[in-house]
DNA sequence: ATATAATACATAATTTTCTTAGGTATTAAG
DNA sequence: CTTAATACCTAAGAAAATTATGTATTATAT
C-alpha cells in the first residue's frame, strides 16, 4: 500500500499566503481548485492546501486588496479566478523575500554542529 | 532609532519545536531563558522566542517524552535544565529532516518562473 | 442508466499554536 | 535604591489551520 509522504501540515503554517501569492505571480491568474491541484502536482503530493485553509485565506487577501477577482462560467459551473493587485504584486515581492531570508537563516541555525562534549 | 528586523511572527509558527529540539541536540543542555537568548544571538535578533510560546512547548515536548529535565539552584535562584531523551533524539533528527526536505521544496516553489504572457 | 469520482465553490466547529499580558522572585547594575 | 536582567510560570485572546460538512455540476466507469 502507497502512502503518501506529505509534510506535517504544522509546517505549513505561516507560509500558505506567501504560496498562493507567489504561485499568483507566476500563473498570472487561477482560480481556488486549481491553486490546491497545482500545488500537489509541483510538490509531488508533499504540499497539500486544503480547500478548508485556502478558501478563508483567499477571501481575507482579498478582502485587503491583495487579490482581485472575476467569474467565469462554465455551462452553469462557476470559476472565481484572482489575479495579484498592484497592492498584492508588491507584497508578494516582500513576502517572498522575507521567506527566502528565513529560511537562510532557519538552514544556518539547522546546521550549526554539535558542541565537543555532547554524549 | 533603530528598529530590529523581526521576522514576521508568522514565519516562526511550525518551526518552533525543530528549533528547540535542534538547539538541544547541539547544545546538549539548556534552560529556557537559554534558549531564547542563544536564538536571538544566533540570528541577530531576526528570531525572537517570547517565553509566552517556549515554556508551554517544553511542557509539551516533556510531557511527551521527548525532553527530560533536571534542576539546578544558583542560590535560590532555580534553573531547570531539559535534555534530549533517546525518543527525542529520534524525533530531532526526523523533524530536521523534514523541515530541511520542506525548505528545499519551498525552495522550489518560489523559484518558479513566471509564465511568459503575465504582464 | 446510474453510481461514483472529480470539479468547484463555501462555511462552521474545533483544535493547535502563538501573542499579549500578567504574575512571582532573585540577582546585578546604575 | 531603583531599574534592568535573569528565571520561572500561566491565562485570556487571537490567528490560522484541520476536520467535517454542505451544495451543485460534469465526467467517468460499471
Amino acid at each position: 500500500m502507497y502512502v503518501c509522504l506529505m509534510y506535517s501540515s504544522e509546517l505549513i503554517k505561516g507560509t500558505l499566503k506567501t504560496i498562493v501569492l507567489n504561485l499568483l505571480k507566476e500563473q498570472g491568474k487561477m482560480y481556488g481548485y486549481e491553486i490546491t491541484q497545482r500545488v500537489k502536482e509541483l510538490t509531488g503530493g508533499k504540499i497539500q492546501i486544503t480547500e478548508g485553509a485556502l478558501y478563508p485565506t483567499l477571501h481575507s487577501l482579498e478582502k485587503n486588496g491583495e487579490l482581485a477577482t472575476e467569474k467565469e462560467y462554465l455551462g452553469k459551473r462557476v470559476r472565481k479566478y484572482y489575479t495579484l493587485t498592484e497592492q498584492g504584486q508588491a507584497t508578494t515581492t516582500q513576502k517572498v523575500n522575507e521567506l527566502t531570508e528565513f529560511m537562510k537563516t532557519m538552514k544556518f541555525l539547522l546546521d550549526l554542529e554539535p558542541q565537543p562534549g555532547n554524549a
